[in-house]
DNA sequence: TGTATTTATGTTAGCCCTATCATAAATACA
DNA sequence: TGTATTTATGATAGGGCTAACATAAATACA
């Protein structure tokens, strides 16, 4: 007997002695079954090991199941962090996850090749990592496109697609807040691209923390990076040869971080005796290195989760067609060896 | 005009003059069409910008263009290698990856709920990362089922089904001749978990390096680590607790390395001068720590390339049945600041 | 020139489901 | 009890595509 010829709807309908409508009912888990019903279509489903058909359903239902994630050059811990989610929670809806590395977006001219790829395959939904989700050329085609989209991370633009964010003005001020209370004044930035909103929010976060504590912001003390290691490693090296060298460096994401810390010890600075150092996001790396970072927990995995939340809400028959705004409140500073009291 | 009420092939064989069929061939790229009508054909599906809806091509041929990709406590540098790359030549051969994060096989009972789920979504084929890709139980099962399957990293039980695999064992004894040769003598080894066969292949490198090199194998400078960061530090610091400490440590992966770094910069021991760390894989990790990780780079790309190669070629009509066994001989080693010339 | 062979195209049926409408059974209400 | 309403089930018709076979056109060969 071959496993590759699968049970049919037909026989599940036949053995349960109802019509094949009737077991796609319960299979689609409507109201409008009779519990005695429900009861024997499941155990045919149970006793034949029926598995739908993802692509009958697809073709006769117009809804896939699937869901797309895209991102574009991300951080692999980033990336592996909101997969992992991600996935987990389309596991427990019934969803799959199709994901899409638009590596080839970096030339204009492709952005409706695409937003073709992402055609054929019929989704129910797109997920959108930054900074794709505030690429506005390809937002403007997925939305003529009618595609149902999550922006991660975009506060901006925002009118009509659906968005998750995390609130990185106040995370930046509050990880800036514990820098000062541990005594620093001279604190080093280290900013994202400018590609990514929250680049330009958590600057803004350190900003305001900084005036709020009376202390004179300084231009020489802020860098953009690109969220690499090497880049942190190589601003930190020029911050630490100005004449007069930060006591402490907030960076702007984990990877940064590590660099400012490589680039520390490499000439022998003692962190976080002589240099404090801060990162973002918390992810894999920041516990990875010793000193382990001290960082800013973004709950990604949350994040991820409520973004297949929105999809499979907007899925479903019953939606009023608004897009939905999630703010993630949850903030939380993970203190470890790479900061301390300030001697 | 809405575009969610996609072109289908019917308008493209209307405009283009020609039977549904025909330009079925065409999409399919069979050779029994004329180049005029070819031409013609492509010119329709350009103008009407018509994209196969994959669900019914899946419903209609059997086949679904979807690859698996199925994973178990990754580590997030391997994954992201893996996806990434298994991604792009996915896109190049017009399939599409499904992710499968099998987190909950751990309970034994679950082995079958997985190859269900599997089975509902119809993939053409499935690529397993180890140490999925030796867990025997599953292995029969997904055979029973009858799913063309890849396995990564086994060596073993692999009579079936097709693998690509690398050649642990030559790299890790080159990585061992390269200690001996700065002057080593007395490595460490710090080995990775059982249930990896790879991890018993680097352990057998580099004992076979060591009895080369006339070096007496020394039972007490192998620890056995779970691959984890953390294992690699704990396990540094065993090793430099010991009465003799090693002069050198050779770690089964790049993350476990960087363990050992940590280890030794607590206890302000120099690397390399005082003690030389290597990893293997040549993950992200590799260059974001300082000292940077001489390492093997093992060619996670090409090997993810290669599996979807495989299911590929597989699912094609013309192939004889026989599992392919594809074995990666591209050993490089990276040198870089972790390991030195011994004063 | 006629038949065999190859090449190119078309016709038909069906993949497995679900939407839609129709019908039947159960309940409500007067 | 009869009619209106609700609830439960069924019959039918595709969704967009390809396999398999059928036919037509082009070429080969005697």
């Amino acid at each position: 007997m071959n496993k590759r010829q699968p049970i049919t709807i037909k026989e599940v309908a036949e053995k349960a002695g109802v019509s094949q409508m009737t077991v796609s009912r319960v299979l689609n888990k409507q109201k409008l079954v009779k519990e005695s019903t429900r009861e024997k279509v499941e155990a045919a489903i149970a006793a034949l090991n029926y598995r739908p058909n993802l692509m009958a359903r697809g073709l006769a239902g117009g809804r896939s199941k699937l869901i797309g994630l895209a991102y574009y050059n991300p951080s692999p811990s980033y990336l592996s962090a909101l997969l992992v989610s991600a996935l987990k929670h389309c596991r427990d809806l019934g969803h799959h996850l199709v994901i899409e590395d638009l590596a080839d977006i970096e030339n204009d001219s492709d952005t409706s090749a695409i937003v073709k790829r992402l055609s054929t395959i019929r989704l129910d939904g797109l997920i959108l990592a930054p900074p794709l989700s505030s690429n506005t050329a390809l937002l403007k085609l997925i939305q003529e496109f009618g595609l149902p989209t999550v922006l991660l991370g975009n506060t901006e633009s925002a009118e009509s697609q659906s968005t998750v964010v995390f609130d990185d003005t106040a995370a930046a001020q509050r990880m800036t807040d514990l820098l000062i209370e541990k005594g620093h004044d001279r604190i080093g930035f280290i900013c994202g691209p400018l590609d990514h909103p929250s680049s330009g929010q958590r600057h803004d976060g350190y900003r305001q923390a900084l005036k709020a504590a009376g202390i004179q912001f300084d231009e020489a003390l802020v860098f953009e990076g690109d969220f690499t290691f090497r880049s942190g490693m190589d601003i930190g090296d020029r911050m630490l040869d100005l004449d007069v060298p930060p006591t402490a460096i907030f960076a702007s994401n984990d990877d940064m971080a590590a660099g400012v810390i490589a680039a520390a010890q490499r000439r022998s600075v003692q962190v976080p005796e002589q240099l404090a150092i801060v990162g973002f996001d918390d992810t894999a790396i920041a516990a990875a290195i010793w000193p382990r970072l001290t960082t800013v927990h973004q709950p990604i995995a949350e994040m991820a989760q409520d973004a297949v939340d929105i999809i499979s809400q907007v899925t479903s028959s019953d939606w009023n067609g608004q897009p939905l705004h999630l703010i993630n409140n949850n903030i939380q500073i993970i203190e470890r060896e790479s900061l301390s009291e300030r001697g």
